[in-house]
DNA sequence: TTATTTTGTTACCAGTCGGTAACATTGGCT
DNA sequence: AGCCAATGTTACCGACTGGTAACAAAATAA
């Protein structure tokens, strides 16, 4: 009656599972899934290294795991600036370039997980990479819609500039010197390419 | 009489190291400065480890090496892109990023080299880290000069937005599904950018 | 209670990493 | 010839890689 069932072997599982993904997530984001090891993940996580590989098939099962974190972080990220302008297409496209400007300039930014992991994968049949181009291409469509809806002359043309701006801030963030204000062109950027695809006579 | 002097040394020597360095151009950018081990370099270039190691201090040396002719092949893309508009840097900054799209579309290509370090190596004191800053930092200079020639009310800031996109299409390129056009709105993009920034009435 | 399954722990595997000591060999110089 | 410095070669180093077998402890199910 104190523990009903297999609950404790359950929630005890869980538990090691959900500390092995925040180790992950930490560890791979911050220093580079190839950069560290196994062992790393489970000194971190505070478990045993068994105990990993009962759960994950092996690191790239762990890999594809992070991915998928990561990808959920960003979508959230993605509606919580959207959701700021309900039904204005443009002002939400804009906020997600201002709000993605100031978190590329935390200093603990690492640049985009999934720019990163193309970086590290060169191999671009490897499942991770898939997961990088699946996440690209949603932002794309995404983008597509937004610029849609703004009443773009040229949607694709408009979504595909401003994915460049927004994988540029993502790698500049990282490649630039961390004093200099490239970031800070991003939103204006973006505020002028919109504005000539949409409203401008031209 | 033959070989007079030492030259037989020298050239066996200036040989070897000239393998090694073209080795390791090609397997650091392939597959990753950090995947590629001194074996595998060894092995491509034709020469025993203890060829490298003593004309290379450590692999870092290496790197550093690869970063510096990355360098050189970049500034003589970038030259040659200039000089076929002598004079007009609206032109000249519009046939960089043409020549870019163009070279960033080759099925080999695998995203610039500078960009790909950045990823691999988190530790931004890390030398190969500062060769990677000092390479960007001289882009945006040159980009700022030509954005002034072009009397670009704000130079500065169209710089760092032409940069924004420069760096988004070396990233782009590799994370992007590799049949869809992003790379084909680079040039538009950077025409857009520059025009409201110099002619425009605004 | 007993039997069974899950858990934690240890030790270990073969392979690779960057890097080096020691020695044989070669070649040029005097 | 003889010497000497630069090469080529082999074998090796300790540390680490991802991954696993084997066994003890614990907890559940019967």
């Amino acid at each position: 009656m104190t523990t009903p069932k297999t609950e404790r072997k359950v929630t005890a599982a869980a538990d090691a599972q959900s500390q092995i993904l925040a180790a992950v997530d930490e560890l791979f984001y911050r220093e580079g899934a190839r950069a560290v090891g196994v062992d790393a993940v489970v000194k971190r996580a505070g478990v045993n290294k068994m105990s990993l590989y009962r759960q994950f098939e092996s690191k790239d099962g762990l890999l594809l795991h992070y991915l998928a974190r990561r990808d959920e972080k960003f979508w959230s990220y993605f509606d919580a600036s959207l959701a700021k302008h309900p039904g204005a297409p443009t002002q939400q496209l804009l906020q997600f370039m201002t709000d993605l400007a100031k978190r590329a300039q935390r200093p603990d930014y690492r640049g985009c997980p999934f720019v990163n992991i193309a970086a590290e994968f060169p191999d671009r049949t490897h499942p991770a990479r898939q997961a990088v181009a699946a996440n690209k291409t949603r932002l794309l469509t995404q983008l597509q819609e937004l610029a849609e809806a703004a009443n773009a002359k040229d949607a694709p043309g408009l979504a595909r500039m401003l994915l460049l701006l927004i994988e540029g801030a993502y790698t500049a963030s990282q490649t630039c010197a961390a004093d200099n204000h490239v970031l800070a062109a991003l939103a204006p950027a973006a505020e002028v390419l919109i504005a000539v695809a949409c409203g401008k006579t031209d």
